[in-house]
RNA sequence: GGAAGGAUGGCUGAGCGGUUGAAAGCACCGGUCUUGAAAACCGGCAAAGGGGCAACUCUUUCCUGGGUUCGAAUCCCAGUCCUUCCGCCA
């Protein structure tokens, strides 16, 4: 959410930043509603001085007039109310705007790529999609999904089942142990309240689960990552400058309907409705929000060279950075079946952009109090990490070497085969 | 699911129809004292929104939404959340 001062005080640059975004908004009309509810404000409150002092002066003859202003009053404030709404409606719909180093672009086309990390492996072999070896090892199972639940699901079994709980408990102890990271189990559903804190609401109802919670009018979400909620953990707050920085991670299922993806990625586990990601958030003061960005996306990408895996990190183009972000570095793994780098990680800063729809506010040095700066970014998704690991440790028979560090994670395992 | 109690500023907590935006304490900020710090003492300190170049000023806000009243933190109704007890349950 935008501070409405600033679109006011700065409409052009307001308007010719979300261009970079492709974005065209109807500024005419916000300035429109901005400036009438202002003055609906103003008669108001004149009004409501007027009342206010004849209700101390305990002047009977003045009752009668009273009323009559507070009848006022309430029609002023309904149509007051009216113009508020319409203009959050319209504002809560709006994109942070990206910052200044950002590539401009309008899709993933013009990301830029910022580093190549670690070296593509070489296979005397044909290699093999992580479906194909995980199915060849009875260890992947998306047909039994299918039955029991839906497409875009799998029964992950045996070792690979091991193998994924070792990537999730290796990711969390290294982002506690060495990167200074408090780890949190938190709730797996989200009021409405939250998801719009995020961002998720009211734009991108169309991708969320909602689920039938109770009879009550308040609404329940599956969280489409633990961004949600750990960002959230500092919603209607004010911190102490010195609970700041705040950082957070949760190893959790992600639940996204993947609206508008159809025929994406259809084969195998890289998009599903049901995922587990390790998330990383951390809440600091604004201005320290691309440090922040810089170090959470190196315990990122510590977790790949500890793995092992070839990577590369892009800075995503203005065009293609989600809702709330003002940056975002995308690192990308090396698939050998797909002969490309794919998405592993998103590390996003949101400015206070966010904290504004949360108001999570902190006092700064100056005992004022302002908003924080919010940051997320995976650390790493799980089940691509997963894949990752099939397709670049494959041998040519099938299975599948471990890589050191998880090794203690899984009874000293160091190759998964067939049975 | 049943029963009772509660929700007040960054936090704790008084107030229960009329200068109460709200006592007190803690925290925080400034000062005196001190070589420095601590302690002690003195002073300051809510947020949101509107107007003004500014000094400043106005309005709103005591969980939310309605109602009663000239006037509500205070009374009435509805809802949300929390706490305790009972029941049920992983």
């Amino acid at each position: 959410m935008h501070n409405i001062k600033d679109i006011r005080n700065n409409p052009n640059f307001f308007k010719d930043t979300l261009k970079k975004r492709f974005l065209e908004i109807d500024l005419k009309k916000i300035l429109e509603l901005d400036e009438n509810n202002r003055k609906l404000i103003q008669e108001k409150e004149n009004l409501e001085k007027e009342k206010k002092e004849i209700s101390k002066s305990k002047n009977k003859e003045l009752f009668e007039k009273s009323k009559s202003i507070s009848k006022k009053i309430g029609e002023l404030e309904n149509k007051q109310k009216e113009t508020k709404v319409k203009l959050e409606n319209i504002l809560s719909s709006i994109p942070n705007l990206p910052m200044d180093d950002v590539p401009i672009g309008k899709d993933e086309n013009s990301n830029l790529e910022i580093s190549k990390s670690g070296s593509v492996p070489k296979f005397d072999f044909k290699p093999k999609s992580h479906y194909e070896l995980g199915e060849n090892l009875n260890m992947l199972d998306f047909d039994l999904a299918t039955k029991t639940t839906g497409s875009r699901f799998v029964f992950v079994k045996d070792k690979l089942a091991l193998l994924e709980r070792a990537v999730s408990n290796f990711m969390i102890d290294t982002h506690v142990n060495q990167n200074g990271y408090q780890e949190i189990s938190p709730p797996l559903i989200a009021s409405d309240s939250t998801m719009y804190g995020t961002g998720q609401l009211p734009k991108f109802e169309n991708d969320q689960f909602e689920i039938k919670f109770d009879d009550k009018n308040d609404r329940k979400f599956l969280i489409p990552t633990a961004e949600v909620i750990l960002t959230n953990m500092g919603r209607d707050k004010i911190f102490q400058l010195n609970e700041l920085p705040l950082r957070v991670v949760a190893s959790t299922p992600c639940f996204r309907k993947e609206a508008g993806s159809y025929g994406k990625d259809t084969k195998g586990m890289i998009r599903q409705h049901q995922f587990y990601k390790v998330e990383l958030v951390s809440i600091v003061e604004p201005e320290k929000c691309l440090d922040e960005l810089d170090r959470m996306t190196g315990c990122a990408t510590k977790i790949l060279d500890l793995l092992k895996l070839p990577y590369k990190k892009i800075v995503l183009s203005s065009g293609d950075m989600g809702f709330s972000a003002e940056k975002t570095f995308d690192i990308e793994v090396w698939l050998p079946s797909e002969n490309k780098y794919r998405e592993i990680s998103s590390c996003s800063s949101c400015g206070s952009f966010q904290a504004r729809r949360m108001k999570s506010r902190y006092k700064n040095k100056k005992n004022e109090i302002s908003f924080v700066g919010t940051l997320n970014g995976s650390g790493l998704a799980v089940g691509r990490t997963l894949i990752a690991i099939l397709e670049n440790y494959q041998q040519s028979d099938g299975s599948i070497i471990i890589p050191d560090v998880l090794k203690p994670y899984m009874s000293n395992l160091d190759k998964i085969t067939k049975k």
